[in-house]
DNA sequence: ACACAAAGCAAACGATTGTTTGGTTTAATA
DNA sequence: TATTAAACCAAACAATCGTTTGCTTTGTGT
């Protein structure tokens, strides 16, 4: 019996999480490098220091809050297409979902969206593979559609990833809803085809 | 006559452009708090105090090369619209000479479409307003294009800038040449009219 | 050749950076 | 209640940050 696991239940009010969310609130506001241990650990409710109880590092903190971003997002959009059927309805619930994601600052989301894994060269290679198991996702969602083409196929996703993904730098309030966007991008590569129409029925 | 006239010519080789090559290389590649002065001012090839005979801080340093980034994409897309007539070939021909900018590792438009206006906090309407004059020159293209209704013809130019800045998150050499990922992305939000047709003739 | 401004060096400034260390509080277990 | 690990504070560390200052070099017009 190994002495690792005799341990007693971690505490019920960890505060691992405030961390998490404090700095997924500064990393997606100012960025890996904007964003301070000192601003993280106030926001958090504790002094600098604290926060290397719970990370080992500025690096592997940013890390943590992507991994989760990641994870929140792929829920969030597998839940919305899971009740869908229809190939480009599914795609246009993707696209809403990932958008509601990002507009509502949804603090995550906004880490994967701006953070490079360039900015965090220990860990470059490992924030590519959420981002590329992510966009995996739409891969499939698109390769359901009925376009011309391969080519047409690849382009039309890294359309949508780049067109969503970039809606952070001009979307304010009081502009259309993530679902009218979303229903406009999904229309864009969709080119005429598709569920652009609200009610309407299926191409023959 | 005010004494301020009285000037001798400047130096021939002044180190003024170096200074903003160096900033431009490295803001574009680390963002505005990732680029340090001593790295520009390493770059350039003098010391880090030698920065501020040129530039009162590191933030105007920044506006400069923002300015000289809208400028050189500005006149490198309005030299290739100029050459067309018909609307679909000079988006076709605005979008290429955007990508070719951004995907040839052009240091200067790397910086406007990497630095966030927000990351600046003192400069931020200033680098917005840039910003939003370029996009200007996107929404005359669009808007002379036979899309359906107003609404279309604003996704479609969000569309086109969101995924040509978001190509340098995906895009390596031996990719696609930006001619040709500009005909996708142009035939893209044309949804089957417009030059996506290589030597086609025109739609009635 | 001389004067003078442009351009840059050398060296430091105080502030802030990520991080470490040792001690202290808190709460769950026995 | 005594024990023990979890969780955090308090204070500092060396390094690096943007920036300033005083002095020197370089080049150009007269």
């Amino acid at each position: 019996m190994p002495v690792e696991a005799i341990r007693r239940a971690p505490r019920i009010d960890s505060r691992r999480q405030n961390v998490l969310d404090a700095a997924a609130r500064l990393f997606g506001r100012n960025g890996f490098a904007g964003a301070t241990v000192r601003d993280i650990a106030a926001a958090a409710g504790m002094l600098p220091g604290s926060i290397y109880y719970h990370f080992p590092s500025k690096e592997d903190l940013l890390v943590a809050v992507y991994e989760e971003g990641v994870d929140r997002i792929v829920r969030t959009v597998e839940k919305a297409i899971n009740r869908r059927r229809a190939p480009w309805k599914r795609l246009e619930a993707a696209c809403q979902a990932h958008l509601e994601s990002v507009l509502d600052r949804n603090d995550y989301a906004l880490v994967v969206v701006r953070v490079h894994p360039g900015d965090v060269p220990a860990a470059t290679s490992r924030l590519t593979a959420l981002r590329d198991g992510y966009e995996a996702l739409f891969r499939d969602l698109v390769d359901d559609l009925d376009l011309a083409g391969p080519a047409r196929a690849k382009y039309a996703r890294l359309m949508l990833i780049g067109t969503m993904n970039w809606t952070q730098t001009w979307y304010h309030a009081g502009d259309d809803t993530p679902e009218a966007i979303a229903r406009q991008f999904a229309a864009g590569v969709g080119g005429g085809r598709g569920a652009e129409r609200k009610g309407g029925k299926r191409e023959t």
